[in-house]
DNA sequence: TATTGTGAAGTGGTTCACAGCT
DNA sequence: AGCTGTGAACCACTTCACAATA
């Protein structure tokens, strides 16, 4: 099987870091009224170089007006598109602990295309209680559940010692991807995508920022 | 082992985030009483390679044993004043929200080295209530609270409008990293570290994987 | 035999510089 | 003049391959 997925170019994960970043700065300037915007202006808001905007921009096709910049609502609409924001994305969460919470509904996941439908735990103490909206249900019954409404997203936000054990029951009942909030690295099949949000991780690396960098 | 900072390379940001798991796996083993570990088990820990672990690790000298491995106890304990972690750290926290949240004390941050001394925030409606063992300040107290005791990690956890101005005023006030908890890029003198923790770009990231490589 | 330490080669993302439109 | 689009140069991180060592 010599199959590397696409054959077209890669995408390089920074870039679609920055997209998504690009991103809520177009809408922003879309509520300011602004008509375009120059590659500069992206490239402040997303940590890059006015280069970089436009190599990323220019991989997936021509946007933007030589002289001018890139028509601010069109581009939004664009960008929307590239990073399949605009089809919903149905999101499973298990782990009601703190971290967990901030992914529950309400915090205006919605409007970006992912829907919070259901939040789970395995602690006895949690479950039945609210949050954000919801019921916090048994996370016996994720396998049932998702049987019947799959979902493209799971949420792992369960301590460590059992993240791993979450992570592969939410791949074995068909989720496509993978937000692991847990402070270790997920093993997946390969098909399925995993992002890391490790705050540990960050604090880790400030704190060695601040060693490092101790010099002036 | 001429190897210290006679030669000071820069340290690849990677490799930085890989010892964080790195040193995680290893506090584990350790739990379990094992003497010593093979690159292989930390690569698997750390989402690397072999190889990949090997040279992360001889960046910093040689800690190893041919034909055996490294050490649990001492590598783990090198790792740790690698990282910087050998010195407390304070941490202030600025935004009381759910992502705030699971910054507050109590979470097992302060085993790892960082005392999370206070959590501010902007709205009054917070202000007073109880986060975690802590009362809640009001963040007009920032700087006049910094001046007495000065923070090396401020954390920005207020919405996307306030980020920006808050990572000013901690800057200002004296910190020396900032964990951006805000959905933007934040803008800062160099000489301050930044780290960012983005669920929105998370799960834009996840959506973009589903649609690209959303064979099955 | 098992496993580390490391120069060398490879890969891939970033920056440069300028042609091409407006 | 101003700004985008892009091949090419550049640079940094990763992987390879093997000598060194237990």
């Amino acid at each position: 099987m010599i199959h590397k997925a696409t054959r077209s170019r890669r995408v390089a994960p920074s870039t679609v870091r920055r997209l998504s970043l690009y991103l809520g700065f177009l809408e922003q300037r879309r509520q300011d009224g602004a008509a375009t915007v120059p590659s500069r202006a992206l490239a402040e808001a997303g940590g890059a170089t006015p280069a970089q905007v436009r190599k990323d921009l220019s991989f997936f096709g021509s946007f933007g007006r030589r002289g001018v910049g890139y028509p601010v609502a069109p581009l939004a609409e664009r960008v929307r598109a590239i990073l399949g924001l605009d089809r919903g994305h149905r999101v499973v969460v298990v782990g009601a602990g703190p971290l967990g919470a901030a992914l529950a509904p309400g915090a205006g996941w919605r409007e970006r295309g992912f829907e919070v439908a259901a939040v789970y735990d395995l602690d006895p103490a949690r479950i039945g209680t609210a949050q954000g909206g919801l019921v916090v249900r048994d996370a016996a019954r994720l396998e049932a559940d998702l049987a019947g409404r799959p979902a493209d997203i799971g949420v792992v936000g369960v301590p460590v010692e059992a993240a791993q054990g979450v992570a592969d029951r939410l791949v074995r009942a068909g989720v496509r991807a993978l937000l692991n909030l847990a402070p270790v690295h997920l093993d997946v099949p390969s098909g399925v995508a995993v992002t890391q949000v490790n705050l540990a991780l960050e604090l880790d690396a400030l704190a060695f920022a601040i060693r490092a960098g101790g010099r002036k």
